[in-house]
RNA sequence: GGGCAGGUACCAAAGUGGACAAAUGGGGCGGGCUGUAAACCCGUAGCGGUAACGCUUCGGAGGUUCGAAUCCUUCCCUGCCCA
């Protein structure tokens, strides 16, 4: 066993491609190194697909390595073309802000910053001042037309449209490169595979222009067993902000994850120890539940605290285990809602509160959900597309509505 | 700037005056089987209504017509070719 954390990342199945594997496997075993992943402020949060570098950070920072997170304020200005299919709706410059400040929020909760060890920068401070004829003329001279337009990232692009000031995209983040190797020594960029071609010119431009050496590494873009993109759920992205994604839906995804993922992502997910995984990737069956246990309490704890965990774990094993225990304790982190007793006692039909809760998204759904079968109060299957909820379905714990297998929601009157 | 082809629901893609709330596939949702898995099987499909039925959709705005996603005008957007 090797204590590089090179290895450990490739043992993890962090590592698509590097710039030079036998250079950044010594840098990386060597004094600390200065690296940067950089996260675009299109969103006021970043969700499951930010969670792969985010690790990886995580781990090259325990190794003694600086990071640099740069949030991507000039560069959402302008759009990554890369691997898209079609151009991104421009956001102002308002909303990039305050996105970038968002996700800088939501970053510190993984990377600590302390701007010293641990680094935060926004791109917006260099690129926005930039001198257009001066930019050209310092850094655009170094870019080749025929190669960018050679790039697999591009491909598509060329097929169904690129726009000029996506085609600067590329410039952009090279220039970044640039800039945190000028100022802080940053020797390492990594980022998505997809961001391989971005990552590269940076590198090219740092010889072109500095005649240094410096490397780039990427992470594989996942996709689930079944062929998804990673980190889809019912609604959407899976956020990594609470508002937007609740721990117990957070824990909820990795445990409804396909077997065949489970050691994959306690790999890159968890920190837990390759013995570890290798003892549960070896579970059959329904012990691969086991697993999926552990890696939705690894997983959430490292995004949602350890307490918010063990309250989705004791949630879910309430709703979904054999024995529920004492529910009112357990089911503390199940989404829930308030209502007041006096409109429990006149009664509330039971399309209408699936549908206030956003257990089903309209009053047509909520009905089709009855016809099918698929509404249950407190466990127990409505029949009557009438029925109405009211005292008689108040249990210590509340009210439990469920929609389909395991979409729950509590009721809690007062 | 010129020529051509397009813009249909979550996505892809049919439809080109009434039978269109709009085929089909994927995805979604519900049920079954199971292990809160995969695969498979069955069902479902805008919004309101138990239903009959009503209301709002086919890039935007106007118009023609008893009647338009389908025809006309105009605007916006995209791709290809030419400049």
């Amino acid at each position: 066993m090797s204590d590089n954390v090179y290895d450990s990342l490739k043992e993890r199945g962090f590592i698509a491609q590097t710039s030079d594997e036998v250079a950044v496997r010594k840098m990386l075993g060597g004094s600390r190194v200065t690296f940067y992943v950089g996260y675009d402020s299109t969103a006021t949060s970043l969700h499951a697909g930010s969670l792969v570098p985010i690790m990886a950070m995580m781990h090259l920072q325990r190794a003694g390595h600086r990071p640099i997170a740069i949030v991507g304020g000039g560069t959402t200005m302008v759009g990554d073309p890369s691997g898209k299919s079609e151009m991104r709706q421009m956001l102002d410059e308002e909303a990039i802000r305050a996105n970038g400040r968002a996700i800088h929020a939501q970053l510190n909760n993984y990377l600590h910053f302390d701007g010293k060890n641990s680094l935060a920068v926004d791109n917006a401070d260099w690129l926005l001042p930039l001198n257009y004829v001066g930019f050209l003329r310092d850094i655009g001279k170094h870019f080749s037309v025929n190669r960018m337009l050679a790039a697999e990232a591009y491909k598509q692009r060329l097929e169904r449209g690129l726009s000029f000031i996506e085609f600067n995209y590329q410039l952009l983040q090279a220039y970044d490169y640039l800039t945190v190797y000028r100022k802080y020594g940053c020797t390492l960029q990594m980022g998505g595979d997809d961001q391989w071609g971005n990552i590269l010119a940076g590198v090219d431009l740092i010889r072109r222009v500095e005649g240094a050496k410096v490397e780039a590494m990427t992470f594989p873009l996942l996709t689930t067993a079944s062929n998804d993109k990673m980190g889809k759920t019912a609604s959407g992205a899976l956020w990594l902000d609470p508002e937007l994604v609740n721990p117990y839906d957070f824990y909820q995804y990795w445990i409804n994850c396909d077997d065949r993922d489970v050691v994959p992502f306690l790999k890159l997910f968890t920190f837990l120890p390759m013995e570890e995984i290798g003892r549960l990737g070896a579970l059959k069956g329904s012990e691969i539940r086991q697993a999926k246990q552990i890696l939705a309490f690894e997983a959430t704890s490292i995004t949602h605290g350890e307490n918010a965990a063990r309250e989705a774990q004791a949630a879910a094993s309430a709703a979904f285990g054999k024995e529920p225990g004492d529910l009112d304790q357990t089911l503390s982190a199940m989404p829930s809602s308030v209502i007041s007793h006096d409109r429990l006692a006149s009664g509330i039909s039971l399309v209408e509160i699936f549908m206030e809760v956003r257990l089903t998204a309209s009053r047509g759904e909520a009905k089709r959900l009855i016809k099918q079968g698929g509404m249950y109060i407190n466990n127990e299957r409505v029949e009557n597309i009438e029925q109405v909820l009211n005292e008689d379905d108040l249990t210590p714990s509340g009210i439990l509505l469920r929609a389909g297998k395991k979409n729950y929601h509590r009721i809690i009157v007062e």
